[in-house]
DNA sequence: TTGACATGTGACTAATTAGTCACCTATCAT
DNA sequence: ATGATAGGTGACTAATTAGTCACATGTCAA
């Protein structure tokens, strides 16, 4: 029990802790298979700093690579987010959890 | 757009991203409405890093908190977990992405 | 091959955050 | 009332983390 709730962890929440890291993953659900230089774009940010938000992401299992010659595609991967909502929200009450949600974010939409 | 993405938002994964506060949510995702005292006690730690952490925790709306004598009820609110699962997972891939998740928690499970 | 481009590394500084302390306020039971 | 219990505050120190720098490696296209 206390194995699933680890390193590995850890590494997911702090990742997500940074607002740059944040936005890089909203980059990356928006449109798949960037490079860094393609990331790099729209941040006030040198290129060596996005590079290690891009790491600590990888490091986290929140973003896979794959070497394409001289370029390096990043893609999102979910699956870390979606452990974090199994942990404290069960199958029960899933779906009026989510109404909440669905609720909030439309009332916030409207505003 | 940015609205949801503000102020509120980071002061929740700047919330989620420290052990001992994940472990208090876990103790109330177990049983809701401990109180400090309580929660205080399997944590190596002081009332006041305690009182401390639940106060992030609160103001972050992850827990929310109820007075009854003299006795603070805490709360776990799982609206803002929910949201940050909305982020990056569509409703589409949901689905997948869910069965994949069950699939690592059920292998890690049986070793 | 050679110049240009895309990505990678280790060390340094500045800013943020965790945890503790002494002390304070409010409520309950007798 | 009063002693015990539950919760609360502001300031301090130690540890962690973000961002930058100069420099290095590997790949493409002509």
């Amino acid at each position: 029990m206390q194995g699933m709730l680890g390193d590995d962890d850890d590494r997911v929440f702090k990742a997500l802790a940074d607002p740059t890291r944040r936005h890089l993953l909203d980059r990356l659900f928006e449109r798949d298979g960037r490079t860094l230089t393609d990331l790099e774009g729209d941040l006030e940010m040198t290129r060596f700093g996005v590079m290690k938000h891009l790491r600590v992401l990888e490091d986290a299992g929140l973003v896979v690579t794959r070497r394409s010659g001289r370029e390096k595609l990043h893609f999102l991967n979910p699956v870390p987010i979606r452990l974090i909502h199994d942990r404290w929200i069960d199958k029960y009450t899933e779906r009026q959890v989510s109404a909440l949600a669905d609720l909030k974010t439309r009332l916030e939409g409207s505003a």
